[in-house]
DNA sequence: GAAAATTAAATTGTATACAATGTAATTGCA
DNA sequence: TGCAATTACATTGTATACAATTTAATTTTC
């Protein structure tokens, strides 16, 4: 590439990765609505159905999010009854933000969603592999680097 | 995949690439700090250094952004003297936006940002063909679903 | 040629994101 | 043990994002 096009939109890898990003979560948003969750809410809730009970730091770790962001959106998710939040009695530095009965109701609602927005990708099965492979290769290099 | 695991975090391909956006996105943050700019205002700038002067529509078809994002993040722009911004008499809907010079001289400033964040991201130069030929492939096909 | 439809931006409202800072609890070490 | 350092979360401030609506200009259609 000559250097003067290093500068052009189109020959930057972040800007693909960048649209691309918004515009499947795009595709989730409609989906979603009928959940009454936004896509940042989905995702943290898809932690509490594996993980039941988490502290705030783990989730971020999890999500590559930090308390800025983390702490009004889970005030919403306990405002919608889908979580609870309490200190830990051991250290109550920690927030334990635990699943309820309520939240853990809408993994049934939400088990039609990645299907649905997997039909947008447009990616065969094999190509989808590939990409979520290269996708977690640069999220573990660029992970490491945070040391 | 069976039934149950299709709304586990690691399987969904949406996740790394909000993931890795993000995080390619803040290795940008502290060189581009340097030239006043945002990520944001950074592609926008990418932009402009290649039209000149181009319509808001048509920057937000490039950069998968809407008015909403745009009008303030131009009028930003404009605020620090990097492009100006006027209606086309030709047809007074139409908000243009114009290059000035002292945007133009920040093209200069700006060359050494791809190939310092290039670093970060750990890929060969192969795998990130790979990686930019797919994400291309998904954005168009997202693309063809908006007609 | 005027009303209806369309188009282009701007505005409003809600929800992230994240850097930087603040605060309180806990740990580590002299 | 007492205080400095660390940790965990909350808060503040700034900047996106985008859906939905509004406003104004232009096109289309009859």
């Amino acid at each position: 590439m000559s250097e003067s096009d290093t500068l052009k939109l189109e020959n930057q890898l972040c800007f693909p990765l960048y649209a691309c990003s918004k515009e499947l979560v795009r595709h989730y948003t409609p989906l979603l609505k009928q959940l009454d969750l936004t896509y940042t809410q989905y995702i943290t809730m898809m932690v509490m159905w594996e993980s039941r009970q988490i502290n705030v730091r783990k989730l971020g770790e999890m999500l590559y999010l930090d308390s800025g962001t983390l702490t009004p959106l889970l005030k919403k998710l306990e405002g919608k009854g889908y979580v609870s939040r309490e200190r830990n009695p051991q250290d109550e530095r920690e927030l334990l933000v635990t699943l309820t009965e309520k939240g853990l109701q809408l993994k049934d609602e939400a088990a039609a969603v990645p299907a649905e927005v997997g039909k947008c990708v447009g990616l065969s099965g094999q190509e989808a592999q590939q990409l979520y492979g290269l996708l977690y290769k640069m999220l573990g290099v660029m992970n490491e680097q945070k040391q």
